[in-house]
DNA sequence: ATGGTCGAGCATCGA
C-alpha cells in the first residue's frame, strides 16, 4: 500500500496545524506541497521530524516555495525545473525508496507551482506558457529514466469543462484557456494518466474555490491541483480524492488536498 | 455590476 498526496497550503505557517493534524490521521508516504510562502531559514522542519517524517523544500520569502514530506528518505534531489526561472521557486524533485512488500522499487517524485498566469496574454500568461514548455522538455527526458514517475502538485490548469463549474463563462480564461489546456494535454500524451480520472468520471470534483463570493459554500470550484501518473503506476491505482474537508475547515487553504492510493506492484 | 478575500508584511502585490 503507497498512499501520495499533494496540497496547496497558501502559507506553511498559518497551515502547519492542519498540515500536522492531517499527516496523523493519513499518513501518506509522500506528501508535496505548494506555496509554503517561507524563506529555507524559517523553514518549520522540526515540526515534521517529531511526526516520523522527511522533508525536503526550496522557498523564498512571501511567494511561492515548494516541499515534500515523505516516509523514506530522498535520495537525487533535485531543487530547480531546468532551464526555468531560478528566483522562482516552484519546482523540487526527488527519488524515494518504496518498500512495496519485499520487492522494493524507486519512485521519482516531481512536485510543481506551475504559475499562475494571472490573464491571457499578460506577461505572466506568456511566463507560465514557457514554463510549461521547459517541463515537457524535461518531463521528456525523466520519463525516459524512470518507470515509476509522480507529477503532482498545483497546476494552475483545468483541464476540461468537467473541471470547471461554469465552463461557458470560463472558456478562453486564464486557468482554462485553449494553449493552457493544450499543454496539460501534452503531458497526458507524453504517457502520463490523471489518476483522479482513473478512478472518477464524476463533474464538479474540484481542488480550488476562491476565497471571495462564498465560492466553496456554493461549489464554484475549479480541479487545478493534479496527480499524473506513468501507467506502471496507473494499472494499480485503488483510489484518489479530493479531501474536501479541509477546505471547509476554520481558517482554511483556498485549496484541498488530492490523494491517490496504490496496491502493491507485483 | 471588473467587485469580493486571503497571506505576506506594512503599501501593495499576487492569487
Amino acid at each position: 500500500m503507497l498512499k501520495i498526496a499533494t496540497w496547496n497550503v497558501n502559507s506553511l505557517r498559518v497551515r502547519l496545524p492542519q498540515v500536522l493534524r492531517w499527516l496523523d490521521e493519513n499518513q501518506p508516504n509522500l506528501f508535496a506541497l505548494q506555496e509554503t510562502k517561507v524563506e529555507d531559514e524559517k523553514f518549520p522542519h522540526t515540526a515534521f521530524k517529531e511526526s516520523g517524517y522527511n522533508v525536503i523544500f526550496t522557498g523564498q520569502k512571501a511567494y511561492n516555495g515548494v516541499a515534500i514530506l515523505s516516509r523514506e528518505p530522498p535520495q537525487n534531489v533535485l531543487k530547480q525545473l531546468p532551464l526555468a526561472d531560478a528566483d522562482q521557486k516552484r519546482f523540487i524533485a526527488a527519488t524515494y525508496s518504496i518498500s512495496n512488500g519485499n520487492n522494493p522499487f524507486d519512485l521519482r517524485l516531481v512536485n510543481l507551482y506551475v504559475p499562475n498566469g494571472e490573464a491571457v496574454g499578460s506577461e505572466k500568461y506568456i511566463y507560465k506558457l514557457q514554463w510549461l514548455k521547459q517541463l515537457e522538455k524535461f518531463l521528456q527526458q525523466e520519463i525516459k529514466q524512470h518507470k515509476y514517475l509522480v507529477i503532482l502538485g498545483d497546476f494552475n490548469i483545468a483541464p476540461s469543462s468537467l473541471d470547471v463549474y461554469d465552463p461557458i463563462k470560463w472558456e478562453g480564461r486564464v486557468l482554462f484557456s485553449e494553449p493552457e489546456r493544450m499543454h496539460f494535454g501534452q503531458l497526458i500524451s507524453m504517457g502520463f494518466f490523471d489518476a483522479l480520472r482513473e478512478i472518477s468520471q464524476e463533474p464538479n470534483t474540484f481542488s480550488w474555490w476562491d476565497y471571495r463570493t462564498f465560492a466553496f459554500r456554493r461549489n464554484h470550484g475549479l480541479r487545478i491541483d493534479h496527480i499524473l501518473i506513468t501507467s506502471h503506476l496507473a494499472k494499480y491505482i485503488t483510489n484518489c480524492y479530493i479531501d474536501k474537508e479541509l477546505r471547509g475547515a476554520q481558517q482554511p487553504s483556498d485549496h484541498a488536498p488530492v490523494i491517490a492510493a496504490f496496491k502493491d506492484v507485483p
